[in-house]
DNA sequence: ACTTGCTGTGAAATCCATTCCATATTTTAT
DNA sequence: ATAAAATATGGAATGGATTTCACAGCAAGT
């Protein structure tokens, strides 16, 4: 396979001067210039880009963490991620961990190692404190409100937009409130949790301890929650649930058994899914899609300008008014 | 920052040894393991990947060619091949390209490059014949019935399966049946056409150009096709719909207009998503998570092993028996 | 006529690890 | 005791580009 020394000796030039037509460089005469295209296409010749990341130090990739892809609420941030990724020309190197903090910090010794040149993590069981060692070696963005942390993030305030979710309940006139969320541990899991403890304490509604129901991943999930629901004794008049898609498999098995949304049963969602919008789920927004390409935006702007301070973006969620509350 | 000569100066061995200990190597007394060691470890040090990448000419790493990630269909097979490269310490580089030519073939490009050691095409616009000319350049992997071609495939028969689909309607006794699609162009989906129009024309059903309806991407796409059918003058009594999200947004504005499924319509579907099982869906499954994780098993053996001629491997459909039918 | 600045060109250093080959020493087999 | 094999080690070539530096020629400015 030919490279670039064989390039110039066949086009009698220097190697300089095909790294100069290579790259766009000034100050090649057109003869040369030309002579070197003919060379490098009679040649079938490409750069061995290995070589090129070896000697720049940079890769135009960068990593994305997350633990799965299948899940609405990853694939639509990875989507915003692409966009991006494809406008500027970076590629994206998709490190599903499963949640494996030894996978994850495989990841992260891919900056130390110059394999990228930058981290974006959607979700992670990492520690912030974990993660923050690893920005002497390049930039590093979470999708997560981790606090001002010395990488920086694109982020909801999940506190906020939950409690806000909970008032618009209150508001409504539900009073016995219950929730739904997905992993049990996990960052913003935990600040949804304290939001939901924090609201009920403070304005005295009833807190059963059986009404936080977690492991909500699928739309099955949901439809199972129905069945928890109907079992329990005292039985919440509303619940909030981290995902449309979960909400959706309530509702639709809710249907199954003459409960009627919101009469019986008001639910507010999370994502904005089609499939919420289809079934007039009231939900909260959190800007999936901008979040990505915030994020990338982000981590793009580090590795090609000053490399500053560390940015924290905070989008604002909104309430969807529809037909479940 | 360290290099591995660096390591070697200050360990006191040749270069040669500190390679032998990154590497396992035997051959390296334990005197010399232990002070190389502790040398790593007491400089921080950490090999660089380009360098190696550039030695070796491996970079263990696979490009993915897909259009968006968002769409259960791609998601579930990237998650398939995510899985696999997890286990096998491979890097996916996730190449979004929109359905854009020119994209494509950048990605392809990287093949020849040396930045990835292959390439699987979960779905794209390019031409077979074109893929082809770069099998020569590194093992590429379609997710899509190619032919006989010089790359690998891994495959559902869409033919087959989808006048399984019809054929099934049939038997029960539809027989005025409409087809909706999602892209109107595209290898897969012109495949699924021909299965249609032959399989009417074959039995002699009705066949109206308006019961084929395309661009039906997203769940609201599908409700959208209820109001077409709503006001044809003529109207199917079955429908095979290609994503069992968009069957599930038909279905959910069905139920609010009070047609009945599937007293006035039968409804097949493909993919066999979680919302199709919720709702009772009759689908064609298609083994996509399968499909990924073989396309990654086969572009791993044909890496790492004798890179042999391509293998196409066919995985078999299967109707799974709901409500809709 | 003389400095300054721009254009054009190439030699050589550099990025960093792997691996082939040569050599030295020690162990095992005959 | 001696040949053969295994162990241990390092020198130097290699992979393929980018980039700094040095230098030459030529046009423009004073």
């Amino acid at each position: 396979m030919a490279n670039i020394k064989e390039i110039a000796r066949v086009a009698g030039v220097s190697i300089t001067t095909v790294s100069r037509v290579l790259n766009n460089h000034p100050y090649v005469s057109k003869e040369k210039r030309a002579a070197v295209l003919h060379t490098i296409e009679q040649l079938n010749y490409t750069r061995n880009m290995n070589a090129v990341h070896l000697i720049t130090g940079r890769t135009k990739a960068i990593a994305v963490i997350l633990p799965y892809i299948h899940f609405f609420y990853f694939s639509v941030i990875v989507e915003g991620l692409a966009r991006e990724a494809l406008l500027a020309q970076y590629r994206l190197i998709l490190c599903q961990t499963d949640y494996r903090p030894e996978e994850e910090l495989k990841v992260l010794d891919m900056l130390r190692n110059k394999e990228i040149d930058g981290v974006i993590i959607v979700s992670t069981a990492l520690q912030p404190e974990v993660i923050e060692e690893y920005t002497a070696y390049g930039p590093i963005v979470t999708c997560q409100d981790s606090g001002e942390r010395r990488f920086s993030s694109v982020y909801i305030e999940h506190y906020s937009a939950f409690r806000h979710g909970l008032e618009y309940l209150a508001a409504k006139g539900y009073h016995n409130i219950g929730y739904c969320e997905g992993r049990k541990h996990g960052s913003s899991s935990s600040i949804r949790q304290s939001a939901y403890r924090d609201f009920l304490a403070e304005t005295e509604l009833p807190f059963l301890e059986e009404w936080m129901i977690f492991d909500c991943i699928t739309e099955e999930d949901g439809a199972a929650v129905l069945h928890r629901l109907l079992n329990m004794t005292k039985r919440p008049d509303a619940i909030i649930i981290s995902g449309d898609h979960v909400a959706a498999g309530l509702i639709i098995e809710a249907q199954k058994h003459n409960l009627r949304i919101p009469a019986d049963l008001a639910i507010i969602g999370f994502d904005n899914q089609p499939i919420g919008r289809l079934l007039g789920i009231t939900t909260i927004d959190n800007q999936l899609f901008e979040m990505g390409a915030c994020a990338f935006r982000i981590i793009h702007d580090q590795i090609n300008g000053d490399g500053g301070p560390p940015v924290h973006l905070k989008l604002e969620y909104s309430i969807i008014e529809r037909l479940t509350v």
